[in-house]
DNA sequence: TAGCCTAGAGAACGAACGTTCTCTTCGCTA
DNA sequence: TAGCGAAGAGAACGTTCGTTCTCTAGGCTA
């Protein structure tokens, strides 16, 4: 089997036990067992178990912003795309397996300890904002930077609320106030 | 000493450490040398691990709601105590040991696996939503439900995203957020 | 002083951790 | 067919975990 297929595979069953279960309840025995692959070449393709949080976290970070802008960008208007974010955090927020944002789950986790996670967290965060200042930018709203700090707050408190609470309403909440932030004037 | 006494020492050495390194990286052995309480004293008092999480986090609920309602009812008018909330946020983001909220870490640390810390989470998450929801009602805004609903995911959002960041910025933009929404006519 | 209860110090337990090593099998080349 | 390198299965390593047990010391009552 080819290597990128093996570390595919890795990264599949890692993701997944990680979300689920948290990083340090997984054993790497466990990701052997889930993915099929033996210990030796696991170790081959990644060798610790921090490098292969970090690639988890990296890839994911890119399918997820995918996601994301492929959702957003189905709205023709620039104006209404903002707003599209929080349609689909709504999505994903039913979805059967959702809890939580995997990145500030990992941050909370690993927090000290582990630079390399935490790059990769910072990193995902400043994708995001800057994805977000695109879209406000685009909009032609006044004080864009401002605008998609805020917007960022927005997202990453909807995603840990739906996540505790359970319900997928914290999208709509954040997306009203969202509109009311991006048309200040009524 | 006095069984209480203890109990508050290993309360303030387990919750510190939890805090600071979360809480599967913290062994038992940790918190006996930190709080200078034999393993055996350490478990007349709590039980399991589990049941001492749960109490840090109980008592940390407590404090935490403390200590933002006697910042925030040094302001006399009503109308100014919903975003005193985002000011002593801020403040507290200041801290040199800031990481975080400690129950959406413990959360996403945690999650399945432990029904008692995910209660103790959601019933903080809940009394702080109700707090909110009684300033906005004594601040005689509309709706107050859904303005509630919104300032709790400001507060989330500004508590992750200055972790994540390290900067405490994120109160200052969840404020200027909060004040739009507070008046939505201008 | 003698006997008893409590508690401290820390060893001990079985399990699980991340990581490495051994043994065996198998496909390839000569 | 003989020999070689790669890889799978899983045992083994040393450590650490949560929890319990042993042993000892010291303060109480009679």
């Amino acid at each position: 089997m080819n290597t990128t297929e093996v570390e595919q595979q890795v990264l599949d069953a890692a993701e997944a036990l990680f979300y689920e279960h948290g990083v340090q309840a997984v054993g790497m025995d466990r990701i052997r067992s889930a993915s099929g692959v033996s210990l030796k070449r696991l170790y081959q393709c990644f060798p610790s178990k921090d490098t292969l949080v970090e690639a988890c976290l990296r890839r994911r970070d890119r399918r997820w912003r995918g996601a994301l802008a492929d959702h957003v960008e189905l709205r023709p208007a620039d104006r209404d795309r903002p707003l599209a974010v929080f349609d689909w955090l709504y999505e994903w927020f039913t979805e059967p397996d959702f809890r939580g944002c995997a990145f500030i789950n990992a941050f909370g986790e690993m927090g000290t300890g582990s630079p390399a996670v935490v790059d990769a967290v910072r990193d995902h965060k400043a994708e995001v904002r800057g994805y977000l200042l695109g879209l406000v930018r685009a909009a032609g709203a006044e004080a864009p930077e401002r605008l998609a700090d805020q917007l960022a707050v927005l997202v990453d408190g909807a995603i840990t609320t739906a996540a505790i609470t359970g319900e997928p309403d914290a999208a709509c909440r954040a997306r009203d106030a969202a509109a009311v932030l991006l048309a200040p004037a009524g």
